[in-house]
RNA sequence: GGCCCUAUCGUCUAGUGGUUAGGACGCCACGCUUUCAAUGUGGCAACGUGGGUUCGAUUCCCACUAGGGCCGCCA
């Protein structure tokens, strides 16, 4: 039978993410995470958040607080960790080595495990040796029956020791992996292992089975890269009298050549796409679906929905290659079902950050991204730029809607409309010619927009007249293009950007105005330049 | 090298002992359109190889090949 299915009826799941805080929480740690917190909700469970600080030298408080940070963000809350007492902490296992003293003591007491004073080199002399040999590397047993004598005499000496479990080479090591189905090890390729670095110095195996064991964990949801863990972890379990719970080992997220995400190679910090202006809602959609899908054809899932829908059975065994333009898909729809409003509250430290922005009469936060919570954004007024032009929130909620459908990320926000905010734009003036326009027809095509832009009142100045009064001139001219690429051009300074009406109605009609005689003086000074040049193109090449 | 795992369009995937092998991203074309987007329509594109089992394999079995993971006094 499928020991998935016998799963689904048992009761009191409890799952839980153990990351280290080595470095910033990676995607495919957060892929983790999310698979676990999925699993566990969706069998109305209990997750778990447990910092695996043992190794003393990598671990750092900033990696600790950004994986508490990331996973709230994303909102993927734990039942209990850090600043959530559950009962059964502490949840991080710096903050309990007197513990794993007391079992390792009665491992070493019952025999069970040993002191070995091997030195480093020698063991590493030996490895190589096994390697060359084509065997599997395992210990060679040397401390393994020292006598208690012995082993005082070695302390008496100084001599340093780590401690190693007692492996009796039984039959085949056999556990029902979630996803991949049975898997098997056999004891005598393992060996007597490493489990502490002495009494105080727990290892990574060691500590992990008791704590699994301590927070009473029931599905063990992590990486393929704990498989070969897996069946140390369960000859541990056994040596202490200890249940051993299911696993589901997920496959790796890959680059995009298949290789493992490494930090020269792809992975990026979870932080970083926040920063660069990724919604959780789509890294989170994005995410699920390497490697989980439903029965039908759905591609968009709310973490509410994943909490339902989620199943261990349907997630895939292979690993998922890492593509960034369906992120940017998903980001760019989620970012398009957001309300300008909301929209524009996420925009705007971005802005600021970039200078084009102030808070009007009160300091900048000192640190703006990550993004600080946005709730007093609207009631404030804003400085633009140099102009130092106060606008309010619903004035920039106009100038970000009109490039919503165009964002992918956030971030982009802020050379999509630079020109609104700057005082005078830079640009080629080749860039105002419209196919095979000439600088004369240019220019005359800027004075037609400017003259009857310049007869609409200010109350009519809003999208629609606009629209109506441009194209009337643009019909007369037959090309459309003609009237409004050198218009929006002169507007927005860009190749692309939104329509000349929905630019004219945010600016206004005396900028608009200013603007096109600006673009029409450039046209101006750059016939001056041509002919300094001596007519400026040399056409005998 | 040893052990373990994996294999459907370029990518993420659905799926079946007999299907026109489905969807999504991307790409291409067309429509809308001053531009860029968004959007609509259409298109290109896959069962790694070789053996079995079978009336019939993409599907089941084996081998091969390719890829991944692990082989720490890291986690």
């Amino acid at each position: 039978m499928d020991p998935s299915i016998e799963d689904k009826t048992e009761k009191g799941v409890r799952t839980r993410f153990a990351p280290s805080p080595t470095g910033f929480l990676q995607l495919g740690n957060v892929r983790t995470a999310l698979f676990a917190y999925l699993f566990a909700r969706k069998n109305q469970g209990v997750f778990i958040l447990r910092i695996e600080d043992t190794d003393k030298e990598r671990s750092r408080p900033e990696y600790d607080q950004d994986i508490l940070e990331t996973l709230r963000w994303l909102g993927l809350n734990w039942d209990e960790g850090p600043e959530v007492d559950g009962g059964l902490g502490p949840y991080r296992q710096s903050e309990k080595l007197g513990i794993y003293e007391k079992y390792l003591q009665r491992l070493l007491g019952e025999k069970k495990a040993f002191y070995c004073f091997c030195p480093e080199e020698e063991l590493e002399t030996f490895r190589q040796y096994q390697l060359s040999q084509g065997n599997a590397v395992v210990y060679s047993g040397k401390c393994r029956d020292l006598p208690e004598g012995a082993v005082q005499d070695n302390f008496r000496r100084g001599k340093k020791a780590i401690i190693r479990l007692k492996n009796n080479l039984g039959e085949k090591i056999v556990f029902d992996d979630l996803i991949r189905g049975r898997i098997e090890f056999d004891p005598g390729l393992i060996g007597d292992f490493s489990i502490a670095k002495g009494l105080k110095e727990p290892l990574y195996n060691f500590s992990c089975v008791i704590d699994d064991f301590d927070m009473k964990i029931t599905h063990v949801v992590r990486g393929e890269d704990h498989v070969s863990n897996t069946p140390k972890q369960i000859l541990l379990q056994r040596a202490l009298g200890f249940p051993t719970p299911k696993y589901a080992h997920l496959s790796m997220i890959l680059a995009p050549d298949r290789s493992k995400l490494s930090k020269r190679h792809g992975a990026v910090p979870a932080r970083e796409y926040r920063q660069r202006g990724y919604l959780p809602e789509a890294l989170i959609n994005f995410l699920v679906l390497l490697g989980w899908h439903p029965e039908d054809e759905r591609e968009i899932f709310s973490l509410k929905n994943l909490e339902k829908e989620f199943s261990l059975e349907r997630v895939q065994k292979s690993g998922a290659v890492f593509n960034e333009q369906r992120l940017d898909w998903l980001n760019g729809f989620y970012l398009r079902n957001l309300s300008p409003q909301s929209l524009t509250e996420k925009c705007l430290p971005y802005l600021i950050e970039k200078g084009w922005l102030r808070v009007a009469a009160q300091s900048v936060p000192a640190q703006l991204l990550p993004l600080p919570t946005e709730e007093k954004w609207r009631e404030q007024e804003y400085e633009v730029g140099e102009s130092r032009v106060v606008v309010n929130f619903d004035y920039l909620a106009r100038i970000i809607a009109l490039y919503q459908q165009r964002l992918k990320k956030i971030s982009e926000i802020v050379e999509l409309t630079d020109f609104f905010f700057q005082n005078k734009i830079v640009f080629s003036p080749e860039l105002l010619r419209w196919k095979e326009m000439k600088d004369r027809e240019i220019k005359e095509s800027l004075s037609l927009a400017e003259k009857a832009l310049a007869k609409v009142k200010p109350e009519d100045w809003q999208k629609p007249n606009l629209e109506t009064v441009l194209l009337g001139v643009a019909e007369k001219i037959g090309d459309r293009g003609k009237l409004l690429w050198p218009l929006r051009v002169a507007l927005s300074g860009k190749e692309a950007s939104a329509s000349p009406f929905e630019i004219a109605e945010v600016l206004g009609q005396s900028k608009t105005l200013q603007r096109i005689k600006e673009a029409k003086v450039l046209l101006e000074k750059n016939k001056g330049i041509l002919a300094s040049l001596g007519r400026g193109k040399n056409p005998s090449f």
